[in-house]
DNA sequence: CAAATTTGTTCGCTAAGCCTAACATTTGAG
DNA sequence: CTCAAATGTTAGGCTTAGCGAACAAATTTG
């Protein structure tokens, strides 16, 4: 019982199990029913049944009208889904020449069926990669992530320069336009200024050097380190 | 409705639409409903129902007792699952470094589960490849299967030299008793004999010379082509 | 702080896929 | 050619994962 392995999870078990952790990964704020259905495109209803399902089966606590947190065992399988969709986003990207902005909805399938055995040997082809395409860090096998430090875009004060270390994969067509930009992981830029009442954020790039100006929702998208 | 991808099918009905073509694909006999349950793990019932289903959504024909045919619509589903399957087991093994004998279930799974756009892009990466570990054929993206010739081992003639073109992938216990005696696709070997009432045929191979006595089921899952 | 709004839960229903049990049809052995 | 055995079908139930509607609790607002 202790020892099940992730793959005995149903599909919707494991959505919802790596949803409550990546919420957590970059907010300390413990997600919300609500919140969950519109990310997952199910009904409130739908979550609210399956959350007291977790419950029962001990991989998450959960009170009527209470929050919502991951079990151990329930972190463990989270994060093994996170292993597996961010090993088959890398895979994708350096093996099949996939560009970084179309793997997440591919990989959000697979992670469902894959074997331990087929992630192992990825995970081995690939070199034992940390970060995926996104920058975001690939748990190791024994369940440990690595967590990068960071803070958003929108938060970086203005005249530091900076290299981005993630960008959120949540929107495709978001990474998209980032591309467009040539906005990608380690790519290096100074924080022009911060217009507060208009949301908007200019940074400077350089080869070509340009300036752009991003909206809340993109700065809030893309994580930096100081450089 | 004609344009129909492969992918909006049920995984349940693109198992069933995969067996009926491979059972015709080296023999002739159409499949029944109750070694379609056998090979596939349920029972007779649920066999029935989900081809009255399909009968329903054009993909077969079949009336209560009849016999079970794919139509031209079916028959480009399970072809391109067929593609699926064999495309996948070659990647897995080209690319992966897996052993010919351990694909199958693997890609038994992932062939639910793949988009066309990755199935291309291993295609591409493949070089195109015509036969999949096994020496089955591998459909072309226009669901043209080309067919190889070949005969079962159990119905070689005595005398004859020949190689081995496909080996049956339906019990990966027997691919591991084959890989340690030698044998896979494109192997040489001579048929010293066949002792009919003990269902025994006995081959010679090459490098290091030896002989092998086959059971029939085993003389039965091996094709091969005069060389 | 009371009322209105938002958020979460429960309940009854649906569809897919599976099951068993009972029944119908076909096959093949004598 | 008959009838028993084998094969196929139908009917009724179960589970999972959805839904909407009705209701309960919590939060926000006036």
């Amino acid at each position: 019982m202790d020892v099940m392995p992730v793959s005995d999870l149903s599909p919707a078990a494991q959505d919802y199990l790596k949803l409550i952790w990546s919420a957590t990964e970059w907010s300390p704020a413990p997600i919300t029913v609500s919140v969950m259905a519109e990310r997952l495109g199910v009904r409130p209803s739908t979550v609210s049944d399956g959350i007291k399902k977790l419950a029962g089966q001990g991989l998450v606590t959960h009170a009527p009208y209470g929050s919502i947190e991951l079990t151990d065992a329930g972190r463990a399988h989270a994060v093994a889904m996170v292993r597996r969709h961010r090993l088959l986003e890398t895979f994708l990207v350096d093996v099949l020449g996939y560009g970084w902005d179309e793997v997440h909805d591919e990989a959000e399938v697979l992670e469902h069926a894959v074997s331990d055995t087929l992630i192992d040997r990825m995970d081995r082809k690939l070199g034992h990669p940390t970060r995926d395409p996104h920058g975001d860090p690939i748990p190791g096998a024994d369940g440990r992530p690595s967590m990068p430090k960071g803070t958003q875009l929108s938060a970086a004060a203005a005249g530091n320069t900076v290299a981005i270390t993630r960008i959120s994969d949540a929107d495709p067509q978001m990474l998209r336009y980032f591309t467009e930009l040539g906005l990608a992981p380690d790519t290096r830029l100074t924080v022009t200024e911060h217009r507060p009442y208009a949301d908007v954020t200019t940074v400077r790039v350089h080869e070509p050097e340009r300036d752009i100006d991003l909206g809340a929702s993109a700065s809030d998208a893309i994580w930096v380190v100081a450089v």
